[in-house]
DNA sequence: TCTAATTTACGATAAATTTCGTAATAAAAA
DNA sequence: TTTTTATTACGAAATTTATCGTAAATTAGA
């Protein structure tokens, strides 16, 4: 039952991997589009990174036909949930807290989104 | 008055400014002992990402005796900020909220800790 | 069919990061 | 003083990540 011990993508990988989540499923043209819209990066780049990221199991392809297809292989919600963890213990003390703190001190959010997380807290409080 | 551009540390340069914040300031053999523990690295590894912090200006030192002394050069609170603006954009779609509720939902906080969540709230809903 | 354009495969290089060995220097101990 | 120990400086190698050029293959268009 050993799942796959979790590969931590690289910084250009989360940046493809973005773009997929997004659009569920995506050539390397597609992406590549995307990402041009920000960076100025070449196409075989995109491409030999995606591969890689094939390789390593980050994303999973359909290459049936000559454009091949591809999707994530790892979720972004799981992704998150690890980034967001390695973030707490290596500069928040370990203390989610601390940087939910500090993320609603230093970036402001809507009134609904202040109201969303008053939601989950009155959740987290009635347990 | 522009001030010096950000300079983002790599991770082990990270592992290395939690020691320091921690620990206010210390030599390359406290830093090294404290990193020991949890990872098998040489010595001189240590003393070569410090004096390379050095030379970027993470951290400042006094040499003026055989042991130098280090301090960092960057706040912890101003490095967890643009840290976490980075993952905010890279990770959760620009969202502060969408990163928080993720925080709130897989990491547990005491009742103490979700008072002070409430309390900032409260002052962000009276703006 | 023949030519253009698109895409993948692949290797090589570049750049950034991490690692460590060795020598020089300074301090401490014998 | 002499020897041992601890520290820094420095260079170089190893590793990881990112970049791109070129060739081969496939498809689409003329």
């Amino acid at each position: 039952m050993a799942s796959t011990r979790y590969i931590k993508p690289t910084e250009s990988e989360l940046e493809i991997l973005q773009v997929i989540w997004e659009k569920e499923s995506a050539s390397v043209r597609e992406v590549h589009e995307e990402l041009a819209k920000t960076k100025d990066v070449g196409y075989t780049t995109t491409l030999k990174l995606m591969q890689i990221m094939h390789e390593k199991g980050l994303v999973k392809r359909d290459d049936s036909l000559k454009t091949h297809i591809y999707q994530a292989a790892v979720s972004k919600e799981k992704t998150q949930k690890h980034m967001l963890g390695k973030m707490i213990n290596s500069l928040f003390g370990g203390s989610p807290t601390e940087l939910v703190l500090q993320a609603l001190g230093n970036h402001k959010a809507s009134p609904q989104e202040l109201e969303e997380i008053q939601q989950l807290l009155n959740n987290l409080k009635n347990q």
